[in-house]
DNA sequence: CGCCCATTTGACAGCTTTCAAATCGCGTGG
DNA sequence: CCACGCGATTTGAAAGCTGTCAAATGGGCG
């Protein structure tokens, strides 16, 4: 139990310290951020394609994608987002939203004005690096969907989204052991894996009779762990994870 | 002309200044960064996936990409670079390269001391700003080839590709006209759009019939602007461009 | 109980890949 | 100057993966 534990901002500390260390000062600075809260139904819109940007959107719990849709209406997700993420450093840094950030589940959300982001930045440089750093791996995750797409066929792109989704909940602390929170439909999935639900549907009764997970209620069993990341091609490196042992010690 | 244009590392300034706003001091800290050039073949590697990367590698002439390979042995192209794009941050802020960046045609680059880079950030803010501004709109090209790859065809994706590397020539002052550099075999816009080469060149075949271009000899000539950006789903709002007016007198 | 949304299943069409082979362009060496 | 070799481009035919269209089933909620 940290002291900052207490304000709604700490996941997003926590998140920042998986991967970079933070002083207290920077900490307290980092919490002392105006923020509006917000608790969201599922399906809302955090942003929108095209509206400009004034806030920083914070997801402190639940889920949340982004995503575009294409001139012939089908939508494409590019990212799963989970406590700790800011979801919109991107939109609200570069202005003018270049995508929709949308709710998957029921949320917590702060709002954080963007000059006070900059302004963070500016005042507490390895805050600014250490969101540079965060950027950097979400542009890592947004490469490996490229790879995921571009050359992976349905049943590896599946087993891919899957094994990456349980490893972020499990770094973010938010599920452990073998059974995962599975937030989205099938359509969705789909959406998010160039697939149509059609095809989702089926691919994934594949990987389920092949003996590598269950899926009831929002909630996936994975069975054969080592399976599942062989028949996706996953590996953690692109996710930079630093070793637990690195982390524990660098926010005391 | 302006007085650091006789720098080597000039094209990176050019490059920023496309969408941020530097001072003469930001400017002169920039071009003191201590660099190593070097001119490399085509198909050099810059950096190697799984490799420490040490040095940030800035790209001062000619074309890159960045690729990964999958366990099966096939090629993911993520993003194409040109002169002025700092083509690993990514890897270098990050100590250990998750993808390759490989040179599609003879270039000049600059490589500097990864440690230079992050103590510049520190030292001037609005540098660090600047990068991350970039990284961002990197980012932004990424989730476009990620809808490029999951909800576009054949025709589109590769229409789409055209149309963003001749924006990008354009915008950076490399290319001018409705002729462009084209430095990719086909096999190699087949890896960049998540095709095989034979059915690339199907594909470009019919675009040439309909009438959008022509291609000789590593250089594009686009016959038909507004054809091919509505064949591609093709618009400039994920690239973030500022208007020229907002450019020419921000570095005065 | 009825409605609505998500899931499931089937049949068929279409896009893309695979495998193979021919052609072309170009630099090298005879 | 011409023959050769090699990589890039081009083309054909067939197979495979995924999408489309349609309909049935299931579960939750008013």
């Amino acid at each position: 139990m940290q002291a900052w534990d207490s304000s709604p901002l700490a996941p997003m500390i926590d998140k920042l310290a998986i991967r970079s260390s933070l002083s207290n000062v920077e900490i307290y600075a980092f919490l002392s951020l105006p923020y509006r809260l917000a608790s969201v139904n599922p399906g809302a819109f955090l942003v929108r394609d095209g509206h400009p940007a004034v806030d920083c959107c914070a997801l402190l719990s639940g889920f949340a994608h982004r995503s575009k849709i294409t001139k012939d209406g089908s939508r494409q997700i590019f990212s799963l987002h989970l406590r700790g993420d800011f979801v919109d450093v991107q939109n609200s840094l570069l202005g003018v939203a270049d995508h929709n950030v949308q709710t998957l589940t029921r949320s917590d959300v702060a709002f954080i004005p963007r000059q006070a982001v900059t302004d963070l930045i500016i005042q507490h440089p390895p805050i600014g690096q250490a969101l540079l750093h965060d950027t950097l791996v979400d542009a890592a995750i947004l490469r490996e969907a490229i790879i995921n797409l571009g050359r992976r066929n349905a049943y590896q792109r599946i087993a891919h989204r899957i094994c990456e989704m349980a490893t972020r909940l499990e770094t973010a602390g938010v599920c452990k052991g073998p059974c995962y929170d599975w937030p989205m439909t099938q359509e969705e999935l789909g959406d998010a894996t160039g697939l149509t639900s059609v095809h989702v549907n089926r691919t994934l009764r594949t990987l389920r009779t092949d003996g590598f997970f269950e899926i009831a209620d929002c909630l996936i069993t994975i069975l054969d762990w080592s399976g599942l990341q062989a028949a996706g091609d996953f590996t953690t490196g692109y996710l930079h994870l630093r070793p637990l042992s690195d982390r524990v010690d660098q926010v005391a």
